[in-house]
DNA sequence: TGTACATCAGTGAACGCGCGTTCACTGATGTAC
DNA sequence: TGTACATCAGTGAACGCGCGTTCACTGATGTAC
């Protein structure tokens, strides 16, 4: 498959290759059409032969950014030692995806906005990869908690989206809201309050 | 003043109302400086004599948007009864600016986007009265649970933010998140769990 | 009290950019026979 | 093995919209004397 052939041969990577690259430096907005194809040396059309239009060729790299940061989370939850109490591994293991969540948004901001981005097809979630899914990976470490039995089930109804809101509400804050211009040291104070919260409120036996 | 003078006599206030009726409906996209000039019936340049650009109009309309939430906050705390013990009902005022800030995403979308959107100018939250400062009103809750005792104070720092990060996720994930698709029940169960971990994390006599 | 003049607050037409998208086209590739 | 033809994947020029912003202008208002 000669590269310098009319045909390209593998455009369609090679624009999503550079959609992600965009995305990487400058969030959703900076994945423009045109920038892509000029990346990838073509004409400023080409790209529909593989894309019905923007916002497939965003939900794509929506997918990609997502995996990402389902990886860093998936890897976080790895690297917790299997040593001391279960119930205390379970617990250091959601923090650890929470730590892991609020820490790729501050080292990969744009793809983290672009994970999120409003613009892209509804629901371009349901086509991550499962097990590297940000969601089911923090719902993962849920079920944990219930099985070693630090959380009771019954408290469980909405305990993972709730977990969710608190890391991403930080993440959030941090990129684009008024806790822009903490420092890396408050950050982490906050973050790590955060999740320190969060444990203590699993961990408390109050019932509703 | 006559209404139908050549000069308006009022267009500067007369345009922010616009801005904010645009924003309501449609967030902080919809302020476009077109529209909002020929909803005050004026041409397409007047803004320009009493705003220097469309960030500083916006500025002024997010100004107004975190004010609404800032009362919607404190009306909250004001609506908690004075009865029962002290610490029960500094937890209770805590958890009220927490759940009238989700409800008033919920109920306002529009004015929450923009009042957090990205375009407009940096720092616009600090011309917000202080009284009516979402982020100054739930400080003032937690200064009450430290007072009381509830919180010890070596465990603050960062603990406001953490638990402004906690409820802003919360609202991000159901206006513009996956969590969208939530049904009205289920995004009261999944505020109500958040705001009780929050409450629990709080209580919790854990040391660092 | 009236006149001259500065100043202020509008007008409306036009500029200009960014960018998605369309359209008629052409060069390359694969397949039937 | 060669030829005809369909199909596929690009080209490049142009369209068109949304929208902030500028510019020379004009009507209204206030002030000095």
């Amino acid at each position: 498959m000669a590269a310098t052939s009319y045909h390209h041969g593998n455009l369609r990577q090679t624009l999503l290759d550079h959609g992600v690259a965009l995305a990487r430096a400058g969030g959703p907005d900076a994945v423009v059409l045109r920038d892509v194809q000029r990346l990838a040396g073509v004409s400023n059309s080409a790209a529909y032969r593989h894309y019905a239009d923007r916002r497939a060729l965003l939900g794509a790299v929506q997918i990609h950014a997502m995996t990402q940061l389902g990886e860093a989370m998936r890897d976080a939850v790895a690297a917790v030692p299997n040593r001391g109490p279960r119930d205390r591994r379970a617990l250091a293991r959601l923090s650890a995806t929470g730590r892991a969540y609020v820490d790729f948004a501050l080292a990969e901001p744009g793809l983290f906005r672009t994970a999120f981005a409003k613009d892209g097809p509804d629901r371009a979630d349901e086509s991550v990869e499962p097990s590297r899914h940000p969601f089911r990976i923090l719902s993962g470490c849920v079920d944990d908690l219930v099985e070693v039995g630090v959380l009771a089930a019954d408290r469980r109804p909405g305990f993972d989206e709730a977990a969710w809101a608190a890391v991403h509400g930080a993440a959030t804050l941090f990129l684009d809201g008024p806790l822009n211009h903490a420092t890396a040291e408050e950050r982490r104070l906050i973050t790590e309050r955060l999740l320190a919260v969060v444990e203590d409120g699993v961990r408390s036996t109050r019932s509703r």
